[in-house]
DNA sequence: CAGCCGCGTCAAAAACGCGTGAAGAAACCC
DNA sequence: GGGTTTCTTCACGCGTTTTTGACGCGGCTG
C-alpha cells in the first residue's frame, strides 16, 4: 500500500485529501507545517508526498530541499500561486510536479500514480538477488533457500535494499545512514555494523568472508552481486 | 548533450520551442503527426518527448501508448484542452507530465529538467582511467583488471584521485599535501613519497620503472595516462 | 672527486575503524 | 498487561591503516 504525506495547513483540504485517497486504497499520514513534515517524512518514510506551499512556518522550498537533502521521494507541490518563478523555483529545487489550486482530485490522483509510477523502477536491478544459498525477494520481502527459515526485521530489509539497489556501488556510511536510518543521523557508524554483522549473520554462506555484503574500510559497504 | 523531440503540427510552436530549446543546448528533433512522431523516437531516441496532444492523424493518447509499449522515455505533453478527463487519460497512458496552453517557457523548462532529472540516474558513466593492466574507476572506488585483486585505502584512493584529476599536470609536493592530508599539512614530503610508493607498488607493471605516476625531482608529481 | 640534497625503501609505533558480544530500552503482538 | 521481538547503546579486542623515524642510493653541484 502506498503511503502519502499531506502536508497542508488548511484542515479541510486536509481532510478532503484523506477522503479521497483512503477511498483509494492509500494509506494516509498528515503534518499542518513545514517543521513537523520533516518529521513525518523522516519517521514514516512516505511512498509520496503532496506539499502545499503556503505554510505558516518556512518557505515551501526550503521543505523541498529539506527534503531532498536525504530522499528522493516523489513530491507533488500544491500552490495557490500560478505564476511561473514560482514553479520554477519549486521543481528545480526538487519537486517532481506542481498544481495550481483549486484542482481537481481526478487530476491529483492521475499526476499521483504519474510521479508514482516513474520513481518506482528508477530502483532498478530487479526486485530480487541471490546471496549465499539465498534468494531475496525485495517485492515480496521474503527470503528462499538455505537451510532454513530465514526472515528479516524492517530495519534489515531497508539496508539490505539499499545496498542491492546499486549492486557494486560503494556507499559511504553517512549516506546509509541517512537514507535507511534517517537525516538526523549520520555519524552512528556503530549501527551499521551491528546490522551488517546480522545480515552477514543471516545470508552469507560463511558470515566471517563475507563475498556479497563488502566492508570497504573507512570508507563504506558494497553489495556484490 | 539532452536531445529533445518536439511533436507539435504548429509550426510556430515548433519554431519558438526549437530556439528556446537549443538556447538551452538541447539537441531538437521535430516530427509534425503522431505517425513521424514514433518513426522519429525509434530512430533517434531521443532523451525526452514534448508533444502537443492535437495533432492531425491520430489521438495523442495512441502516440503515448505507441511509446509506451517499448520505451519510458519521459514524455510530457502539452495541449490545449485543460479538462480533467483529458489530463488522466494521458497521464494514465504514460505521460509524465502535462501543460496546458497557454504555458510559460520557462515552466516548460523546468518541468523538463523535473521529469529528466528523475529518468537520468540509470545511464550514469563514471570516469575511469587505466594504469598499465589496471582499470581504475572513481565513481564506484573499484580497481579491476591485473592479476589480483587491488584494494586501496582511503588515502591512496584521495592521492591518486588527485592526480588523475589534473591528467599531465606537474603538482606540487605542497599542493598535495595540502589537498589530500588538509591545510595544516605542506612539508612532510616523506608521506608523499610513503604513498607514491604505495600506489605504484599496487598498480604500476613494473613499481621501480614507473610510467603513469612520474616522479619530477625537486618539483613535485605527474599522471600521465 | 667529495659533499649534499632529494628520493625510494624498510621498519616500528601510534591511531583508527571494524566486528562482536552483551545488555538495556522501546515497540509490537497477542 | 505480559511476553517477545526489534532497536539502540556501550565497551573491548583485533587487524589494518596511518604516521613517524631512519638509512642508503644516486644524481647534481661545486
Amino acid at each position: 500500500m502506498t503511503r502519502v504525506l499531506v502536508v497542508d495547513d488548511e484542515p479541510q483540504i486536509v481532510r478532503a485529501l484523506r477522503i479521497n485517497l483512503k477511498a483509494r486504497r492509500y494509506e494516509v499520514e498528515t503534518a499542518p507545517d513545514g517543521a513537523s513534515a520533516l518529521h513525518a517524512a523522516a519517521h514514516h518514510r512516505p511512498d509520496l508526498v503532496v506539499l502545499d506551499l503556503g505554510l505558516p512556518d518556512m518557505e515551501g522550498v526550503e521543505v523541498i530541499r529539506g527534503l531532498r537533502g536525504w530522499t528522493g521521494v516523489p513530491i507533488i507541490v500544491l500552490s495557490g500561486r500560478a505564476g511561473s518563478a514560482d514553479k520554477v523555483a519549486a521543481l528545480d529545487a526538487g519537486a517532481d510536479d506542481y498544481i495550481t489550486k483549486p484542482f481537481g482530485v481526478d487530476e491529483l490522483l492521475a499526476r499521483m500514480r504519474a510521479v508514482t509510477r516513474r520513481a518506482q523502477p528508477g530502483d532498478e536491478a530487479g526486485p530480487v538477488i541471490t546471496i549465499g544459498a539465498h534468494t531475496v525477494d525485495f517485492s515480496t520481502r521474503t527470503v528462499t533457500g538455505g537451510d532454513h527459515e530465514v526472515r528479516l526485521t524492517p530495519r534489515e530489509w531497508e539496508l539490505l535494499e539499499h545496498l542491492a539497489r546499486h549492486p557494486g556501488k560503494l556507499l559511504s556510511q553517512y549516506h546509509l545512514l541517512q537514507r535507511v536510518w534517517g537525516p538526523q543521523y549520520g555519524t552512528e557508524t556503530n549501527y551499521l555494523r551491528q546490522y551488517m554483522a546480522r545480515l552477514r549473520r543471516k545470508l552469507e554462506t560463511d558470515p566471517a568472508r563475507p563475498r556479497h555484503l563488502l566492508t570497504e574500510p573507512a570508507m563504506g559497504y558494497r553489495f556484490a552481486p
